[in-house]
DNA sequence: TGCTCATATAGATATCTGTCAATATGAATT
DNA sequence: AATTCATATTGACAGATATCTATATGAGCA
């Protein structure tokens, strides 16, 4: 019943900027200007990137003032770890690996 | 000291036919032949991007005379499922969130 | 050896993406 | 009201990507 693009989420993550955005926001709300700081590109491109992560449900905004404060997206980052926990290696079973 | 590339896994799951891809060979080993059956892609296409599956490190290829049969690699699944499982969302704590 | 089958590689092309500079928006402050 | 500050949007552009057709490779079979 839940409407999660997980290709979406995937892509998403597919861009190390992103993915250590992802990571920093691990754990507890971060403000733009703080992420920012911790990287060489642009004010403008950390904001298409942090659309982007919105966009695929991973995280959320909460505006604040001038501020935006974003954050992981619990329920989402929850299914997103079962959909991947549920892929299994040829240990897994079904025979043909050696 | 694991040589993993996070962010090329996650850009290879990233596309919807690849993602597929994985799906179908949770469990289990497939022939090129038997995936190529379920989409509306080309041979080489196909064989594109098992190639991008295959340099990132998630699957393997056993290649039998004329067919080559691939499958999740277990180690690195299991590393890509810890990253994962080790991200937290608000409700881990660090506080800033309401 | 020559043919067929499964797969890979090469080359072309249209689309997508990450980035920047410039500008807009909108809140707080003076 | 004018200014400043944080962030978003726009528009441009170089480089990456997904896809195709055509062709190559390489194994097994006649």
């Amino acid at each position: 019943m839940s409407n999660i693009d997980y290709a979406l989420i995937f892509k998403a993550l597919g861009d190390e900027n992103r993915l250590q955005i992802v990571r920093m926001l691990s754990g507890g709300e971060k403000c733009a200007c703080k992420l920012l700081e911790q990287f060489v590109i642009t004010q403008p491109t950390l904001s298409h990137h942090m659309k982007i992560l919105c966009e695929c449900g991973l995280v959320d905004v909460r505006r604040e003032g001038k501020w935006s404060h974003y954050s992981l997206n619990d329920g989402v980052l929850v299914e997103f770890k079962t959909f991947i926990n549920n892929l299994a290696g040829c240990k897994g079973g079904y025979g043909e690996c050696k």
